[in-house]
DNA sequence: CACAACGTTAGAGTATGGTCTATGGTTGAT
DNA sequence: ATCAACCATAGACCATACTCTAACGTTGTG
């Protein structure tokens, strides 16, 4: 498929697919056999890639970061030992952003506490 | 205290500090009763707010969200219902992170997954 | 009184993650 | 053949959150 369609697929704009595109995180492929064109398609494993990069975007990961995790995974461009020192690397940010749930819960009760005091007219 | 003193206190630079001064987060004094120069002084309430601030940034919020914090809670820039508003609006935005905690772990999940992958050669 | 160490402002530069524009080629229906 | 609707690239532009530089004034110790 083109990009206009598995931009609507994705729910992903053009313009960000193209510079995920740009930033190595997914790659079109050109079908010179077929067309006279230079028109990039796009698979099933491109709107996966795209489910991917929108879940990790939302755990906060970075473009770098997601796209050494696409890479590993879909490509051999690692090493067993650099794909297993990066997955590492995430898991282990991963587990960072679990224990700042206690920070948020801290900060919850901190604003709380304030609205409380707003509410009672003391500030 | 002068700048050079409170960056080094709260361990956040001067640059920074001006920042957040400039972005209205924080606010330095001039003592034009006794000095000459137009130094700005900063006293305990700076310290404190520059430790909500470094607390707020670690749970996700923007400069421009910790400044209205700031401002309901120190200034009177916000009547009363505008002050319960924004803090209402905080801690929205504080109960979605703390569900943000399911994406995690299943991001975790499928990594440690692709990582069992690795480890067996499949992938 | 020199001079290092500190203070000020204005504004430029950086990185991230988009978002958009300009320019030009391709396709497909009428 | 024409024209809307699509595709491509390069590069400009935006917001956020710093980070740094330039140019210049102030302070305090030898």
């Amino acid at each position: 498929m083109l990009i206009n369609e598995i931009s609507k697929i994705a729910g992903i704009s053009i313009h960000t697919i193209r510079f995920y595109e740009k930033s190595g995180l997914i790659e079109g492929k050109r079908d010179v056999s077929i067309k006279s064109n230079n028109y990039f398609h796009y698979d099933q494993e491109t709107i996966e890639k795209l489910e991917f990069i929108r879940d990790a975007k939302s755990v906060g990961f970075t473009i770098r970061e997601i796209g050494q995790v696409i890479n590993a995974w879909y490509n051999n461009k690692y090493t067993k030992d650099e794909k297993l020192s990066i997955l590492d690397e995430k898991l282990l940010s991963l587990e960072q952003k679990l224990k700042e749930i206690k920070e948020i819960k801290e900060m919850k009760n901190q604003i709380e506490a304030f609205k409380k005091e707003v509410l009672n007219d003391i500030c």
